[in-house]
RNA sequence: GGAGAAGUAGCGAAGUGGUCAUAACGCGCCGCACUCGAAAUGCGGUUGCCCGAAAGGGCACGUGGGUUCGAAUCCCACCUUCUCCGCCA
């Protein structure tokens, strides 16, 4: 949520934000919905400062034992009237409200302008893409024949975009999860949480899915609550409506959890294979910051979701989001790509995002400056560390060998229980 | 799921219709004094939001309604926590 002050106060810079951004918002219905607000406000608070003064009164009277029915009978309309200026102030803060929760973030001046994924930026490229000296095969091939991934009978059990993993499949999965857990608690300082996969919508709303973006989520039938889309949303929701002491940040999460999407719109769309479950697994990698440090923060946190893939081995790039492909709760995103020898090109695996105070505001995550200034809202930034699902993918694949083994990454062998290779059966 | 109790500042807690919500009192925290230094002691300071250029005003006692000229206080609903019972991994 943007500050409605600096909206009033900055409009065309908004204005020219959002045209950026290829969002087409009215803000002067904005500003026309504040206009009115503010003057019920001022109304109301009149009549307000007329009825505490008068019961103040009415009280005196009383005691001395004295007659204050005209009082009261001038009262009695005065309360009518506040109710109904009231009234109408809720309904335009409500309204008022609703507008805002759906203009996105505001682009930081570093990210690059324009309209489609073709005009982000690679930032950097880790290794080279696998060459093989034989015909590559795709992870979901090689996971059949290899008896560790099972979407058919996915497929039969629950429905499309669903996955069984099996025997060393299933270790993998086990096996990556711990291996990133560690890294991120060990060597990169976040403190491990493990959070409910059921949130309510105030929570969905705190991060930004909802009230947008509705259709992606999974609801729980007969209750309020949705299925996590991502770990970003317990774990930032965490700390909503509070107000932290400045030494306590910046304060660093990282959380396993499964993650769920209903993937509307996509339909369609890598139809086969692990990179698009309704379901799958991740780390992700959640800060809460002083605005002052978010942007290094943004930097640290990308380059700890890299060293996963470092030390995995696998090849990547860094891309810079321009404004058209930026999310709608973003002021800054770089996506991790690995590369993907079935796809022929370089595969999101991780997004890392400064959400700056948008999350902040609209989930009241505030901290208290040391220096007793005032009550600033934090700044946010969560990124995959990384996403499970697809590192399987990517390992299978860039690790397949001729005979159609997969080679374990060394790294992750002792999560294997030693176990370097995955054979055919 | 059933029965009961409770939710007020960082924590404990007082307040049961107007004169105590910048919220008594205690603890904690910050500053100052005393001290060679510390402890102890004393003094002072310690919620947030909204409207307003300012002066100033308004709001918040779990949340939302209601009664009343006036609600932390009375009524209703919901949420959360605790105790007991039932069920369950």
């Amino acid at each position: 949520m943007l500050d409605p002050k600096y909206i009033r106060e900055n409009i065309d810079e908004v204005k020219e934000a959002l045209q950026k951004r290829k969002e087409d918002i009215d803000l002067d219905k904005f500003l026309e919905l504040d206009q009115k607000r503010r003057e019920y406000i001022a109304q109301s608070e009149k009549l307000k400062n007329r009825r505490n003064t008068v019961s103040q009164e009415i009280a005196k009277l009383k005691r001395q034992k004295q007659d204050a029915d005209h009082l009261i009978k001038e009262m009695q309309e005065v309360s009518k009237t506040i109710k109904e200026y009231d009234e109408k102030l809720r309904e335009v803060q409500s309204e008022l409200n609703d507008f805002l929760l759906t203009i996105p973030n505001i682009p930081h001046s570093s990210v690059p302008v324009g309209e489609t994924e073709d005009d982000n930026v690679v930032v950097r490229k880790w290794g080279e893409p696998t060459k093989f000296d034989f015909e590559p095969k795709a992870h979901w091939d090689i996971g059949e024949e290899l008896g560790i991934l099972d979407f058919a009978t996915a497929a039969k059990v629950t429905g499309a975009r669903f996955t069984f993993y099996k025997g060393l499949g299933a270790r993998l999965e086990r096996a990556l999860v711990n291996f990133m857990l560690d890294l991120h608690t060990t060597e990169h300082g976040y403190e491990e949480v493990f959070p409910p996969f059921m949130v309510h919508r105030r929570s969905m709303i705190g991060t930004g899915q909802l009230p947008k973006f509705e259709e992606d989520a999974f609801k729980v039938q007969g209750t309020e609550y949705f299925l996590i889309p991502t770990a970003e949303v317990p774990v930032t929701n965490m700390y909503r409506e509070q107000i932290l002491d400045e030494s306590q940040l910046p304060i660093k999460h990282v959380a396993y959890s499964a993650c769920f999407r209903a993937e509307a719109g996509s339909a369609g769309r890598d139809t086969r294979g692990l990179i698009r479950q309704h379901q799958f697994n991740k780390v992700e990698l959640v800060k809460f910051t002083k605005p002052e440090d978010s942007y290094d923060e943004l930097e640290k946190l990308t380059n700890d979701a890299e060293r996963v893939l470092q030390l995995l081995g696998l090849p990547y790039r860094v891309s810079l989001m321009c404004t058209g492909d930026l999310g709608f709760t973003a002021a800054k995103k770089y996506d991790i790509e690995v590369w993907m020898p079935s796809y022929g090109r370089y595969v999101e695996i991780s997004s890392c995002s400064n959400f700056e105070d948008f999350q902040a505001r609209r989930a009241e995550i505030r901290y208290r400056p040391a220096d007793k200034g005032k009550v600033t809202y934090v700044h946010t930034l969560n990124g995959s560390g990384i996403a499970i699902g697809r590192t399987v993918a990517a390992i299978l694949e860039n690790y397949q060998q001729e005979d159609g083994s997969v080679v374990i990454p060394e790294k992750l062998v002792p999560y294997m229980g030693g176990i370097n290779k995955i054979n055919k059966l």
